[in-house]
RNA sequence: GGGAGCGUGGCGGAAUUGGCAUACGCAGUGGACUUAAAAUCCACCGCCUCCGGGCUUGCGGGUUCGAGUCCCGCCGCUCCUACCA
């Protein structure tokens, strides 16, 4: 027996792994598929400790799924167009394809290092072209499909990535994703695709996402943020009622309130603001009024604005707005708190039941007309039942926004009111009746901005001609290639490059100017699943009957960071997929979640992994508190750092770093290494030959795990009494363990898993300090066989070791390739069981009865135990609860 | 403001449906082995105790024969989201 040194075998295996090809998925297997994907890295460095943990949560369960009998897909790819390669281009005077590359390679080689069973002849690279030219294509689908639109809009602006982002990528209230800068809005013509036509099934189908975090169903459904309320008309009028434009339209979700309107408000960037500005009869005091706003509106940051502390300005356009229930005429006013991208940018004040409309009422000098009163209210008691307005304004602190009785409120007077109370059904039957509005429904979701002004990136596969206008690139000329020679550190784009865009019209021959916009680096991670299906297919993003064969992914795993961006995009792009007729339509039926392919949805089960952490603190290189995967592989071993970072925390759960917890798993390996050489039999059998020799001096000497064997006595009979009792034990035990370990791996209760495996070692050892003549080898022999295949999806080099060399079964094949042990109950069940008698809820004793003792037999130990407690005192109650305990109750 | 989750020893964490709280590991203490150290092995390791026992899963109530687990109300922490009309 050698000692254990992942030094020397983790290599080793991993070349005869490769050598042998044996992580190759095949594609038409007798066995069911199961899909097991880990969200692809970004090649922005070295791998980190963050990534060791979900990938090797993806591993441990690709293993063991292929010893239970599945034909497993585990591809790895690379997320690798984006801006983190542009500006480290810039700063080592390199290219971004050469830093992609680069890192690529050395990420590859780690992730090779820590032993993980991917199928590498499927690698996904989303900037190499064989890739993009599909991304490409997809987009023209889209364009087909309707689902692609050019327009103008006000969009956020990253001023130091210089480039827009989708609202997606605005977090925090205002900052952008990538780089933290403040983001800023501005007014530009760009690429739209559009989601929310599938803004409804979006959020209905997260229903059918039994699989997925509650959570992460729940933020996505809180950010498609659907509303259900009314549209509701007003006439646009001068300050005596005359009609002077088109009407304007509002969206509220308080059709009820609509009484207590007192004044009306347009977002900055309203048209209808503009066009005032313009007006050449507009009063010079009220323009310069309006023209601060909307500057004050363009200027300041996204976040600076959104901010609900920010004091709230205004200014009186002089207009007025017909509310249409009783004729009153509201002032409209502009005021940067009404948003333009939600709704209809046009919203009616009611100050009484909205906090922000309050405020601005109190500062501007506003009536706050009261109309829903909550049952405690002492304004209840004046106004109950009063139909006409005689109450303009309330002495109250704030806004009141909760249900109550509608007051004030015309023919509605005396009705619920509320959200979606009776009161505002009744109100939106009278507007749709009157015609000037109607019941509707609004979603936060907008749609995704795709272009970015960037150079690494696909390139949006479009073009300007003069006499055509926008035309798509035809398919067949396809790919539309990115450029390798753009120099980015002199700050060059695609713009700069006239031989790049300089091209001739598909359509009419003449000159055209190609789109120099790249899309969005999350078009390119919308799709890479369905590619690693068939990847290398050139004449199809991918074929049908393979991506059917294989969605939706069983198993996904990543961070909860892109519980709304990443997993979101990739629904709406399946779901568009599914619409142009390339999945779920054919064989669906061979499909295992036939239901969730149809509904377009990719991912059946997600796991969000949680991240490590050191002393509380997220590990990054500016804090300078990161520990690389590549030194603790150096010191304890790929499978130590693996078993380690599984054995620490569930997987869900934030992973605290801890030193000491891995040197914990260093040992526990090292001694279960020494233990299965000798319970395979090699190590005893050199002591035992070595006593037979007539005792050395060493016949004292420790045996592989370091317990002194005892005396080679002559078995007496209560010894091997003892004996076979351990044995019946030992027996027991690893039955046990293999329900355990078998149920916890499926449910990724890998660190309860792993202590069941340290239990089961435990009762080993103990069984070792039997003198070996009085052990059982065949039983030793399979708890070391079953220790083995139990931890070998989690210690791939350390069981194959122990499987080849310490067990000799290099003859059956690598230990990966083996069944799963199985796991039969009856093996594992004790003869006799331990009830704890309780006497009114606390316990009094404890009894030993028979497995399966009948009632009368465990009422009769259980009363006779509690005897002296009970003293005398007839139960008036007696439960049991099977194998558990008695629960007896006097008085 | 809205939403979600969490709170168990010195620490990381166990405890399928309510059924013997603290599994497993780390740290710690004592012992064996050693000239010594390391490594290894063995044992102990929630709190209090008048040594009978009593108490203990953030705090206070409730349901139940029985609550870490379910219900109500607090306190604390974390994450997400946010002028969303």
């Amino acid at each position: 027996m050698k000692a254990y040194d992942p030094q020397m075998i983790e290599p080793k295996w991993q070349a005869r792994w490769a050598e042998a090809g044996s992580n190759q998925t095949a594609e038409n297997s007798e066995k069911p598929n199961y899909y097991v994907l880990e969200m692809f890295p970004y090649p922005s460095g070295d791998v980190h400790l963050g990534h060791v943990r979900n990938y090797t949560i993806g591993d441990v369960l690709s293993r063991f799924q292929r010893m239970r009998g599945f034909n497993v897909l585990h591809p790895i790819g690379w997320d690798s167009f984006g801006l983190p390669a542009e500006n480290a281009a810039i700063r080592q005077n390199s290219s971004p394809a050469t830093w992609t590359y680069t890192n690529i390679e050395r990420q590859q080689t780690s992730l090779a290092r820590l032993g993980f069973s991917y199928d590498w002849s499927r690698v996904i690279i989303t900037s190499d072209v064989d890739y993009y030219h599909w991304g490409q294509w997809i987009f023209l689908k889209f364009w087909e499909m309707g689902l692609v639109e050019r327009r103008t809009s006000p969009v956020n602006w990253c001023p130091s990535c210089a480039t827009v982002l989708a609202n997606e990528q605005v977090l925090g209230g205002g900052f952008c994703w990538r780089c933290d800068s403040p983001v800023e809005r501005r007014e530009l013509k760009q690429w739209f695709f559009k989601i929310t036509e599938y803004a409804e099934e979006l959020l209905n189908d997260l229903d059918k996402l039994d699989g997925w975090p509650e959570r992460v169903k729940q933020m996505q459904a809180n950010w498609i943020g659907k509303s259900q309320g009314a549209e509701v008309i007003f006439e646009l009028c001068d300050e005596h009622g005359a009609l002077v434009g088109e009407p304007l339209t509002v969206f509220t979700t308080r059709a009820d309130t609509l009484f207590g309107a007192s004044f009306f408000l347009l977002a900055p960037e309203h048209p209808f603001v503009a066009q005032l500005i313009a007006d050449d009869n507009q009063a010079a005091d009220t323009r310069k009024a309006l023209e601060d706003l909307v500057r004050s509106a363009a200027t300041n940051s996204v976040a600076e604005r959104s901010s609900g502390e920010r004091e709230k300005t205004g200014a009186f356009t002089g207009h007025y707005a017909k509310n249409p229930v009783n004729g009153e005429l509201l002032p409209i006013w502009v005021s940067d708190y009404v948003l333009m991208d939600y709704g209809t940018g046009a919203v009616m004040a009611v100050p009484s039941g909205d906090q922000r409309d309050f405020e601005f009422a109190r500062k501007y000098g506003l009536p706050i007309p009261p109309v829903i009163l909550a049952p405690d209210d002492p304004l209840l008691k004046a106004l109950a039942g009063q139909r006409e307005r005689v109450q303009n304004d309330v002495d109250w602190q704030e806004a009141y926004d909760g249900s109550g009785v509608m007051v004030q409120s015309g023919e509605f007077t005396g009705l619920a009111g509320g959200k979606d109370s009776e009161g505002a059904a009744a109100v939106i039957t009278w507007l749709e009746g009157q015609g000037v509005g109607r019941a509707a429904v609004n979603y936060r979701l907008r749609d995704w901005l795709i272009s970015r002004q960037r150079y690494w990136g696909n390139p949006i596969p479009a073009l300007y001609c003069d006499r055509c206008g926008i035309v798509p690139v035809p398919e067949s000329d396809l790919p539309v290639v990115l450029p390798l020679d753009v120099d980015v550190t002199a700050g060059k784009g695609l713009a700069d490059y006239p031989q790049f865009h300089e091209v001739i019209c598909p359509r009419c021959g003449g000159p055209a100017y190609r789109e120099t916009d790249t899309m969005d680096t999350f078009t390119c991670s919308s799709w890479y699943f369905l590619r690693y299906t068939d990847a290398h297919n050139d004449t199809a993003p991918f074929a049908s009957t393979r991506a059917d064969a294989w969605l939706p992914v069983d198993q996904y795993i990543g961070g909860i960071e892109h519980a709304i961006l990443h997993l979101l995009y990739s629904r709406f792009f399946t779901k568009a997929l599914r619409d142009a007729g390339l999945l779920g339509q054919g064989s669906v039926e061979l499909s295992k979640n036939a239901e969730l392919l149809r509904s377009g949805e990719p991912f059946a089960h997600l796991l969000t992994q949680g991240m490590v952490k050191l002393n509380g603190e997220v590990m990054s290189k500016s804090k300078g508190n990161v520990v690389a995967p590549e030194d603790m592989i150096a010191t304890y071993g790929a499978d130590a750092l693996r078993v380690y970072i599984l054995f620490m925390a569930p997987p869900d759960k934030d992973l605290e770093w801890s030193q000491e917890g891995l040197e914990g798993i260093w040992r526990f390996l090292q001694r279960l290494w020494r233990q299965v050489f000798t319970l395979s039999g090699q190590v005893g059998q050199v002591e035992a030959e070595r006593q037979a020799d007539g005792g050395s001096r060493d016949a004292h000497a420790a045996d592989a795990t370091g317990a002194r064997v005892a005396d080679p006595v002559k078995a007496n009979p209560a010894a091997t009494a003892e004996a076979e009792e351990l044995r019946i034990l030992l027996n027991r035990e690893t039955h046990r363990v293999i329900g355990k370990v078998s149920a916890d791996l499926k449910r990724f209760n890998f660190n309860t898993a792993i202590a069941a495996l340290m239990e089961l070692s435990n009762s080993a050892s103990r069984y070792l300090r039997l003198p070996l003549d009085l052990r059982d080898q065949a039983l030793s022999h399979r708890v070391a066989t079953t220790l083995v295949l139990l931890l070998a999806p989690m210690a791939p080099h350390f069981c194959e070791e122990l499987w080849d060399n310490a067990l000799g079964n290099a003859a059956r094949g690598s230990v990966h390739a083996q069944n799963w042990p199985s796991f039969d109950a009856a093996l594992a069940q004790p003869d006799s069981v331990e009830l704890a008698v309780q006497v009114n809820g606390k316990i009094k004793a404890r009894v030993c009865v028979p497995l399966h003792a009948s009632e009368d037999e465990v009422r009769e130990e259980a009363l006779a135990a509690a005897a002296s407690i009970l003293a005398g005192r007839e139960p008036k109650k007696l439960i049991i609860v099977p194998n558990k305990l008695v629960s007896i109750v006097v008085e």
